[in-house]
DNA sequence: CCAGTATGCCTAGTGTAACTAGGTATGCAT
DNA sequence: ATGCATACCTAGTTACACTAGGCATACTGG
């Protein structure tokens, strides 16, 4: 309590996902910051959402990683946004980060799904009780 | 240094799936904390491990929560353990977690694993660039 | 004209959770 | 007796998603 609290509900990144995510989809078309927030809303069909205070401060740290470059571009509408467009090291970061990703929860989705009885019960190679 | 320690790059935990994992575990049958971190590199076949700083915080906050209970017990060895069981409780929460945790890295897959070409390209329903 | 809304970018601060790096203690080998 | 595996615990660090703002421009309706 006290706090603005127990949001509990509101989807949200599991933490390092984020910046996969992103990286994911300026791999396939370069934009900037607000429309990847957008895409982000569409592609998931509303299950998860960028807050703007997550989604910038992953933007520098991508930048920062050099996995991708950032430019100054005028739209047609006359907006100045800043286009991120993936880097070399990006791709390959991305190719790593998304075999990992999928490890991690490859496997601890085999705690959550599995009948994991026979594991537990034939245990004896663990030698203690 | 003690057990199986880690190379500093070991996989970790997204936030919020291990006390998910540990729940689980003690969902199939009630043991110690101990032996729940054997459990993990066990059944993830060495791809996940938790460190005993992350182990027992997460088991305090499960109790806390009330989704688990522990209790003292002596074993054949003569050690005291502490052996956590789930509650009630804890069996409405795995089931909301693991709905909850699949449902968020299925969005997420998508993101990494599908050609979302046609998606971004068809995206003139979002009205900017 | 002006208000409101959508677009667009940014940052300081907060809370949480996994981890580092210790500490304590016992049983069993060597 | 010296270490090693077993077993538990906590203080402090770090990373990161989020809250809660601020700033600025374009377009719309009244």
């Amino acid at each position: 309590m006290g706090m603005a609290t127990a949001p509990s509900s509101r989807p949200s990144f599991p933490s390092g996902s984020l910046d996969l995510v992103l990286l994911s989809l300026i791999a396939r078309q370069a934009t900037h910051g607000y429309r990847l927030a957008r895409l982000v809303e569409e592609v998931s069909d509303g299950r998860l959402a960028v807050e703007e205070g997550s989604l910038y401060p992953s933007l520098q740290r991508l930048k920062k990683r050099k996995l991708v470059e950032a430019e100054w571009q005028k739209q047609e509408n006359g907006r100045d946004v800043r286009i991120y467009s993936i880097t070399p090291a990006g791709k390959v970061a991305l190719r790593e980060g998304v075999q990992e990703w999928t490890s991690v929860t490859g496997a601890i989705a085999k705690f959550l799904n599995t009948k994991l009885a026979d594991k537990i019960e034939g245990s004896n190679r663990v030698r203690f009780a």
